[in-house]
DNA sequence: CTTGACTCTCCCATGATGGGAAGGTTTACG
DNA sequence: CGTAAACCTTCCCATCATGGGAGAGTCAAG
């Protein structure tokens, strides 16, 4: 299999998963004698692993730590949920930072009448100090 | 007052001064016959908006935006109010998509005991199509 | 006059991805 | 068989906002 099968079927673009081979989150595998990579199911599968750790916001740097683990038959389940749990406070951590900007906001929106006048909260609320 | 002192001033980094300027978001202010950038209170009050700006989550081209309407005597409260719908709109879709992951992975790591075997339901998740 | 704290410009790095150029390969069709 | 389309290769550059650091110039205090 091609590289743009290899991405299509795992849901990433060519350029993603060369990349992933460049910084070396993923082995370089086989070529064809002209120089084509070539893939197989189980490389897909990893693929397809990456993507999904992606998708849950998941640094590539995480995900490389993931990999290992995923790799490591004498793992244990508690580094992969310390991993976990890490990603999760982090996610805390920006959630919390966006929605006290959006609470913030809200509020300056909400005082603005918002008409053809000049007048208007948002910027005073961005010009002063709170 | 140079550089550092109106860095410390409006709470930024003198990197993030000159940067600006770079880009044109502000103008490139006077300088000493020795080449030093030379900020007054009002520059200062300038930089305060826009860091202000910035700590609620708008991009530099957003804040430029703003900082038209600012200085425009003339403009629309309607203007400055949509600008910050749009951005609240913006806000609500990554809070969104960080409060999927987080549920994603919450559940995960509910059903990983974390112990010293590998078996683990969080490697198991990404590795299989959910 | 020296020392230390500033400032200047310029280039490079981050993290994850996309765009595109210039060139080689494979496939399908007439 | 020839050619065109659709692939693939590597390499460089762009994004966004910021920091790091080199090498050089400036300023103030001791």
């Amino acid at each position: 299999m091609n590289i743009g099968e290899a991405a299509r079927a795992s849901g990433m673009s060519a350029k993603m998963i060369r990349h992933y081979e460049g910084i070396g989150l993923i082995r370089p595998g086989t070529r064809t004698f002209s120089g084509y990579r070539q893939y197989a199911e189980r490389d897909v599968h990893l693929l397809r692993f990456i993507r999904r750790a992606r998708d849950l916001g998941f640094s590539l740097e995480q995900i490389g730590q993931l990999l290992s683990l995923w790799d490591d038959p004498e793992r244990a389940s508690a580094d992969v949920k310390r991993l976990a749990q890490t990603h999760i406070a982090d996610l805390d951590a920006r959630i919390a930072a966006l929605t006290d900007m959006r609470a913030t906001l809200v509020a300056l929106v909400r005082a603005c009448h918002g008409d053809h006048r000049p007048d208007c909260p948002i910027l005073q609320g961005l010009a002063a100090p709170r």
